[in-house]
DNA sequence: TTTAAATATGCAAATTATTTGCATATACGT
DNA sequence: ACGTATATGCAAATAATTTGCATATTTAAA
């Protein structure tokens, strides 16, 4: 179910265990209406066109929402984190070896592939998330 | 193949157009023995005990090699750059989300998986290298 | 082999992303 | 409404990575 209405955020956070403040609403409410991994930069521009709201203050919300796993937090060798309201289903995106470009395929299943290797593991047992990132060259740049 | 001799190594960096430097092999031979991806400090920290080099050259080698191909540049989330050789093959990682321990898995194919994300890409018809990262956590933290 | 131009290196300083200390403000169970 | 734990803003600190610049090394060509 996609998370949408105030209530049903509001709900999510709480049975989190977080306390409910203005500012961890709408950066799960901006993440949620995003549906793309946004940067931190980003997000801050954003919530700022509509409240004052502090980086640190960013940062905190985004760790302890990641911690409470209502976040995944991604990579994409581009020197900031990025995030994404973590939906259980796994993330994959095309990344462009050139620009920043980022773009999120979804309907595809690896489950297998990730039980195998968790099979053969000696050190886990057990996974949370996976992300697949593939590398390449976008149309643009190409 | 396994990239092990220095000769090899010589050869694989002089036919990516890179000029041939003892900082630039120590680099690439360290890389090929140690088999798992290394953090910038750990190479850093590895490559002192046999000579003389600063943090910037192997910034700057780290990153000429990757952008030769030759190095997979890796983020866990753990705030710092992971790299390892390029062999052409997938990598695939286990994360612990608690402490920074990585675990390889290899031999387990995604191939098709990822074609299927090519396909249903609008702006990406070729990858160069993927990567996927497991989250979870490991036994010695759980 | 010598030479010249391009590239690599070391060192220190700069940048960028992220985190932290601290004083004040707010959330929420009682 | 009250008290305590948590959240916030602001400024300053940290950590990873990059850059400027003077010097050294590599390599292709004479």
């Amino acid at each position: 179910m996609a998370l949408h209405t105030k209530e049903q955020l509001t709900a999510v956070i709480k049975s989190a265990g977080l306390r409910l403040t203005d500012h961890r609403l709408a950066i799960l409410a901006t993440l949620a209406r995003v549906k793309q991994p946004v940067t931190v930069y980003e997000l801050v521009d954003t919530l700022r066109k509509k409240e004052n709201i502090d980086q640190a203050t960013v940062y905190r919300n985004l760790t302890s929402l990641h911690e409470a796993g209502l976040l995944r937090r991604l990579d994409f060798n581009h020197g900031h984190a990025h995030y994404e309201l973590e939906t259980g289903e796994a993330s994959h995106q095309l990344v462009c070896n050139s620009c920043e470009t980022v773009e999120k395929i979804e309907g595809i299943s690896i489950d297998s592939a990730v039980q195998k290797m968790l099979k053969r593991s000696k050190k886990f047992k057990n996974a949370t998330t996976h992300s697949i990132e593939i590398y390449g060259v976008c149309k643009h740049c190409a």
